[in-house]
DNA sequence: CTGAAAGCGCTAACAA
DNA sequence: TTGTTAGCGCTTTCAG
């Protein structure tokens, strides 16, 4: 009996109180299964209404009457064009879940007015908060009057307003990275940085420098070569990788890692036996499948993600004022030995 | 003006008219732009009173009343399981954007009770209908009654419900990233196949025989290998491929042509030089930065995505009962040339 | 041109 | 234990 003639009107729950003989009250008191007490006998009936004519509740009505929403809003300047963004909807995605949370998703390609008309949709969704987050980390300025009290940057952060803020640390990243390298004995480790200033840049040096200075070496700026982010950075700095006399590599970004291999196997060197390379970000496809497969530090999308959510439902605290730093995870893998003896 | 004490009631339409001196309906008329002729006094009160309380309107309401929302839901089995499945949320965020609806997302790791309340919660926030996706080519199985008319499949197909579908040309991107090679002369194309059944399998194979076909060359099943589907199925396939003495190889993907990249050099063969080589799915990170760069077919995510609001939106129909195919443009870049004179 | 009023589907007192 | 009722914020006839 679920016919009823062509007009798609849907079920409601007015619908479900006629076919089962009580008030909408009491229907809406066993749908959301509220402390009332309500009689075996009317529950039973209003079930079974309930998937005789196949009632859904109205999400949108429950809304209005409650005046806030499930919704957390994500606007990101870019969901794709970096391989591992998705890993911060994926992650901000299961911590909203968890709570009962849908993610409305806009995508604004950095466009302005783009970002501008997404933001101001989502907060006519009346979204509990927004999540504002870049596909890589750096500085980022919102548009006035479009913040309000729920906004948490993912990823990025703002020098102008006081806005929480989660983002990858950078130096312990770099840090561990030089750790892996000099805990297997190597004592010349250079560090072919990005020559893009950004918070990666600035971090990862001065992680670099902390473990060098924890391991008691000396720090050398011949070591540290500036070089394009990228394979062909990798690839061009070769020469002087090996002219330092490094025995093991620390490189920005396993893109330059990846570079790097092709460069030293074209000079006849050997991964890990003639230098150890350690990347950065752990981008899978790369990282996971080079040969020898690449010990790197991952960064952590997933958990940027879940962490902006949680701040934003004000389950975690970012102490202070300072952007909340999570922790990027070593991944060892094949690239790294002890230096060779000479 | 804008204080009131520390209560956060949201302003609404009601302050406005009562700020402005004029009914609701009057505000409501502004607002929306309707028809409705109303004095350019009143509206330019309307006007100054909006800014001045920072009106927003309440998007909630306004689908109660109207009986339906400008969302689209997105579900997916694994948003981030693969670096371009992020390009079928991009592709139909920006189509769903440019006619004035959001994205809700959810991603059910393609765990069946999460993939159900999923579902069944978006049409319960009456999306206008909903994408489900796949991160590959597949088929699908939806959970009953939780299919509403309007749900298209994305990057998969039901063989059981005749749902809407939009996926990959398999068959013309095999026969394409064939073709490059015949084009350039080659008489001898191995085909690293991948070992597991999928409509990539079949589609890819029958493509390279229709371009074979086309070239009228005979069909060797001693060119065709099935491999695991990643690097390290082309690495193992070396062997095979030099034996077959073909001068040119299909690769199921990129990543069995990584593997192949990896095992040629070792053993001094140059690409393309001694082998051409065509990838598929032009992984960005793996093909364009190969070396040689590698030439390979596009797997159609974005459009994939695009398409797949299209067809919910009615904007484009798929012929028939068939899914619809989406072409995957050839991506050619440097690891194809002439075959060597020999 | 503008306003009054009737809901949209649901929740939450408050009665009964 | 159950029903009545008053809205949530907005749109939309229909009168004035």
């Amino acid at each position: 009996m679920k016919s009823e003639g062509g007009a798609h009107r849907a079920v409601t729950m007015r619908d479900v109180a006629q076919a089962a003989g009580v008030s909408v009250s009491t229907v809406s008191h066993v749908v959301n299964d509220t402390g009332a007490r309500i009689g075996a006998d009317a529950r039973e009936r209003v079930r079974r209404a309930i998937d005789e004519l196949g009632y859904r509740p109205n999400a949108m009505a429950k809304n209005l009457v409650k005046g806030s929403s499930r919704f957390i809003g994500l606007v990101a300047d870019a969901i794709a064009s970096t391989p591992f963004a998705g890993q911060i909807i994926h992650g901000a995605q299961d911590e909203a879940w968890q709570h009962g949370y849908v993610l409305l998703v806009a995508n604004t390609e950095g466009n302005a007015p783009a970002e501008a008309s997404a933001l101001s949709m989502m907060w006519e969704h009346k979204v509990r908060g927004i999540l504002y987050s870049t596909w890589y980390h750096r500085a980022v300025d919102l548009p006035e009057g479009l913040v309000e009290p729920d906004t948490v940057l993912v990823n990025c952060y703002s020098d102008r307003r006081p806005l929480p803020a989660v983002v990858p640390n950078e130096r312990s990243g770099g840090r561990d990275a030089t750790r892996m390298l000099l805990e297997q004995g190597h004592q010349r480790v250079a560090f072919l940085n990005t020559s893009t200033p950004s918070p990666a840049r600035d971090g990862r040096h001065e992680g670099y420098r902390q473990a060098l200075r924890a391991a008691k070496l000396p720090y050398d700026p011949a070591l540290v070569v500036d070089v394009q982010p990228d394979q062909e950075g990798g690839y061009s700095a070769v020469d002087r990788v090996v002219a330092s006399g490094a025995s093991a590599v620390f490189c920005h970004n396993d893109r330059v890692a990846m570079g790097l291999y092709d460069g030293l196997r074209e000079r006849g060197l050997r991964i890990p036996d003639d230098l150890s390379v350690v990347g950065f970000d752990n981008q899978e496809v790369i990282a996971a499948h080079l040969r020898p497969a690449l010990s790197t530090v991952a960064l952590p999308h997933y958990e940027l993600g879940r962490r902006g959510v949680r701040v934003l439902l004000g389950l975690d605290k970012p102490k202070g004022s300072e952007p909340m730093a999570v922790d990027c995870p070593s991944v060892p893998r094949s690239s790294i030995s002890r230096p060779s003896e000479r």
